[in-house]
RNA sequence: GGGCCGGUAGCCUAGUUGGAUAGGGCGUCGGACUUCUAAUCCGAAGGUCGGGGGUUCAAAUCCCCCUCGGUCCGCCA
């Protein structure tokens, strides 16, 4: 419905603008006023056309204006200084606009597009930590919101079994005589985190032990022992047991699990070595090393250590080249420290002529001390900050309502205490890096707490009035006054701001957008009584429409909705 | 040393393809619960957009210098 009002609003200017001697460039696009005082459309094309007709921008305004046929739904089109603002007339408008608004309110039409987005990927040699969680958050949350703007999303998880990590583990079990069941935690992937941690004090304080990890490292690639690599994928295999059940509980699932040792075992990082090889672009100097200087990368990206094993980045160039292969764009979600790396990658792809990843960068969250580290056993796992998270909640909800059940309880403050989270993460542009404190993370006052409580406020005003909600029909002689008209005029923008935000790749926006919408259904709320008022039928569908428009938003953010808080 | 990212009211932050009074939130201060849940609403105070130069009719936004914080420059991942 937004998107043909605004076209409406687009051939009227375009109409306008032939009777003048100019050409529209591009595709003229629309922008929101600061404020709905000025009007819900704004065109800036002014700028454009006093430069080539030498006129200032406020007269050109003033004469297109003059020009300008106002198409139906608006009330009026007037020139505010340089801009031509369009108003929409809601007393016509809101009753169709509000009717077309149902369960898939959002969903974009299907643009021809498959995206294989990879996100989180941890290593798996430990519980997820609050530093892996804004990959995870950003990943899910952008899986979401482009699924809803029409592609389709393939997401995976690369799993990174053939790491020093893993080989450090493993070597702790056969020679250090450690076994994971009897590591103090709860969770198996907390108790392969902490006999991590042992083998690492064990090597550290005898180096010798480099060359036994270095020698399963090499063993494990070669393949041949079928022990040693069970005992490899068993390992890999228990902490991610663990780490899906972390990321199931923050509403995150992946499509797929791809191992990096698939890539070893059917050949491919073997091909890949050759293709770059007969490129002309290797090196050898005990190591095999992609040479980038002709790119103006200085550093080179070793492919093969001297020992003849693969790296990391060896079996990466291997994976993304595959990828390349699955979908139509390859977008990864990685820490701004990969950056260099995956410039190198991506040459090693352009080499190849295979398909570059897009990829959204996000800067670090540190706690106050510094960096964490699951080797030194420094982190805040994300499980940690869930039960943190649910237990707050739960306090809050206990001094508010007396009325609840146990089992209902438990369930509000788990969506509460999730919701926190995700929207925490979400709000904050990538680039900025994050110091960690609980109190910023886990706020209920605004925030996600008070966005959800619309909804709960919404379903319950749904369920008192005792309705058949889909039998109710909008009043034809309805003008709705400010408040109503505030909130419809939020509702109308939400599909824009899902193709932005999709076509940006920017989640955050998004969690604007659900304040947006929470505040003025609240103020709606507050302001206009709802059962009982003459207008009741009508206030009634804008609740419910405002409600589903709530819940596809926070649904965008993977956060859940409640019914009562 | 070089590369990349960030610095916006007491705190967190949006806006960075140049254009409307720099938009939110927390906190502070003052109001609103006999009225559909006050996790709410109404009002107010609070800004040298890190600093300095420059380009422009117009700069938080573009260019140069400086500064503070983060990060990368592994035969780690």
């Amino acid at each position: 419905m937004y998107f043909e009002i605004e076209q409406q609003a687009v051939n009227s200017i375009k109409k306008a603008v032939k009777e003048f001697d100019y050409e529209i460039e591009e595709e003229l696009k629309l922008e929101f006023p600061p404020n709905p005082e000025l009007g819900d459309l704004a065109s800036t094309i002014c700028f454009a056309m006093a430069k080539k007709l030498r006129k200032s921008p406020n007269l050109v305004a003033e004469e297109l204006v003059e020009k300008i046929e106002v198409p139906e739904v608006f009330k009026e089109v007037k020139p505010v200084g340089p801009y031509v603002n369009f108003f929409i007339n809601y007393d016509n408008f809101s009753k169709t606009f509000l009717n077309t608004i149902d369960e898939k309110y959002g969903q974009l039409k299907k643009v021809n597009e498959k995206i294989v987005l990879e996100h989180t990927s941890a290593n798996p040699n430990g519980p997820l930590h609050i530093g892996h969680i804004r990959n995870a958050i950003i990943g899910d949350s952008l899986t979401r919101l482009l699924k809803t703007a029409g592609r389709d999303v393939e997401t995976q998880y690369y799993v990174n079994d053939m790491g020093r990590q893993i080989a450090m583990i493993v070597f702790g079990i056969e020679d250090l005589n450690l076994n994971i069941q009897n590591q103090a935690a709860d969770k198996i992937d907390h108790k392969v985190g902490q006999l991590y941690f042992k083998v690492n004090e064990e090597v550290n304080e005898n180096q010798e032990l480099v060359s036994n990890v270095d020698a399963k490292i090499k063993a494990y690639e070669a393949g041949n022992d079928e022990t040693l690599n069970e005992l490899f994928e068993k390992v890999v295999n228990n902490c991610l047991t663990g780490v899906k059940e972390t990321l199931a509980r923050i509403h995150i699932k992946h499509d797929k699990f791809v191992w990096e040792g698939h890539f070893i075992r059917n050949g491919d990082v073997d091909k890949v070595v050759n293709e770059l090889q007969d490129a002309g672009f290797l090196r050898e100097n005990e190591v095999l090393y992609l040479d980038l200087i002709d790119f103006e990368i200085e550093k080179e990206l070793v492919l093969r250590r001297s020992d003849g094993t693969s790296l990391y980045a060896t079996r990466d160039l291997a994976y993304h080249k595959w990828k390349g292969t699955q979908g139509d764009v390859v977008l990864d979600v990685l820490g701004s420290d990969h950056k260099l790396a995956i410039e190198q990658l991506s040459k090693g792809l352009e080499i190849m002529h295979d398909k570059v990843p897009e990829v959204i960068f996000y800067e670090f969250i540190t706690l106050p001390e510094g960096s964490m580290s699951t080797r030194k056993g420094v982190f805040i796992s994300v499980d940690d900050l869930i039960d943190e998270a649910v237990k707050r909640a739960k306090d809050e909800i206990n001094s508010r309502r007396l009325d609840l059940s146990d089992d209902e309880v438990d369930k509000i403050s788990e969506e509460i205490g999730i919701g926190a989270i995700r929207f925490y993460i979400a709000k904050l542009s990538p680039e900025k890096h994050i110091t960690f404190k609980w109190d910023d993370a886990l706020s209920f006052e605004r925030g996600c707490a008070s966005i959800q409580y619309a909804h709960a406020r919404a379903s319950k005003l749904l369920k008192k009035s005792e309705k058949n909600i889909s039998k109710l029909v909008i009043d034809d002689a309805w003008k709705p006054n400010e408040n109503e008209k505030d909130l419809i005029r939020v509702l109308t923008k939400f599909t824009q701001v899902i193709e932005d935000s999709a076509n940006k790749k920017r989640v955050h926006l998004i969690t604007q957008y659900c304040q947006d919408l929470a505040n003025a259904f609240n103020k709606f709320y507050k302001s206009e009584q709802v059962i009982g008022s003459p207008l009741e039928d009508t206030r009634l569908v804008l609740v419910e429409k405002s409600k589903i428009t709530l819940k596809n938003a926070l649904n965008l953010l993977g956060v859940s909705a409640p019914d009562k808080m």
